[in-house]
DNA sequence: CGATCTACCTGATGGC
DNA sequence: TGCCATCAGGTAGATC
């Protein structure tokens, strides 16, 4: 579900509302969610331990512990973190609970069970979360020049939805913010990386930079099944300005006058006006 | 090599 | 009301 700006706007408030507490206790509920390790190993990782950072990495969150090992944590398509008091009655799919010394839980939600949290120790990160070490640029945290960002295309020949999209080149960026993304850059999902012009290049990575902050700034996008909320349970409102996205038939921002197109790329809905989008 | 599928899951929705 | 098919923010791995 989550993409970058979601996962950025939860960071946010974790940053805000985790550090400097310290873990009294951790229960795991099922089999799916910790399962890189045992619960036993991954439990006892954690309790005593106290949050010194939040950092975020493409759409993995890192909480930093003070013992040096890191939490890592992946929404996948559905997972939730919720900050709720301890007396506060578990909902359904509730997988990991937290609790901390200083009172309030944090904990993870996640009905289809494709996230996944799990312990590594900081010195160790790139051997035992070796997805993290091959993921690419995170666009956000650590911008790139335009002229990086257009040797990086033209280095990998492939559609522009295909290139967005590829966590080991840019990390973040998924279904949503890749259309809205193509978009705002008047540029079509299946036109490949390498016949851009420089302009071209320009104008998608002025899109790409500034949708995902538009995005951060109204707190991520929620759409109709409340399947993203943040930390405190409420929606983001950024999908209220999806100028692509799930309007299918409906007519476009811009031009107004052509209606946006569904189609199918990589097994995947895709949006765009074929009108404003060459 | 890329493109395309499948698997991993639950739940919402729409057609009949 | 039920039943079945389809679809959903992601990613890894198999297969063609």
């Amino acid at each position: 579900m989550p993409e970058l700006p979601e996962v950025e706007t939860i960071r946010r408030e974790l940053e805000r509302d985790v550090i400097g507490k310290r873990i009294k206790q951790t229960t795991v509920h099922g089999t799916r969610t910790v399962r890189r390790q045992t619960k036993k190993q991954f439990i006892s990782r954690l309790e005593g331990a106290k949050i010194t950072g939040v950092d975020r990495k493409g759409k993995y969150l890192l909480l930093q512990l003070d013992t040096g090992d890191v939490v890592i944590i992946h929404l996948r398509m559905s997972g939730q973190l919720l900050r709720l008091p301890n007396k506060e009655p578990a909902i359904k799919h509730t997988h990991v609970v937290v609790t901390f010394t200083q009172g309030g839980q944090l904990r993870f939600v996640d009905p289809r069970t494709f996230g996944e949290v799990f312990v590594v120790s900081g010195e160790n990160l790139a051997e035992e979360a070796p997805e993290l070490a091959t993921l690419g640029v995170d666009p956000v945290e650590e911008p790139i020049s335009w002229t990086d960002f257009a040797r990086l295309m033209m280095a990998n020949p492939m559609k522009l939805k295909a290139f967005l999209m590829d966590q080991n080149l840019i990390a973040g960026i998924g279904n949503i913010y890749s259309d809205e993304i193509l978009f705002a850059a008047g540029l079509r999902y299946d036109r490949m990386t390498d016949t851009l012009s420089s302009q071209e290049i320009r104008r998608l990575y002025r899109a790409l930079v500034e949708t995902l902050h538009e995005a951060i700034k109204y707190g991520g996008s929620t759409l109709a099944d409340e399947g993203y909320v943040d930390l405190n349970g409420r929606p983001g409102e950024f999908q209220e300005h999806h100028k692509v996205y799930a309007r299918d038939r409906q007519p476009c921002r811009r031009c107004r006058r052509n209606q946006v197109t569904k189609a199918k790329f990589q097994g995947r809905s895709t949006y765009f006006c074929a009108v404003c989008q060459v």
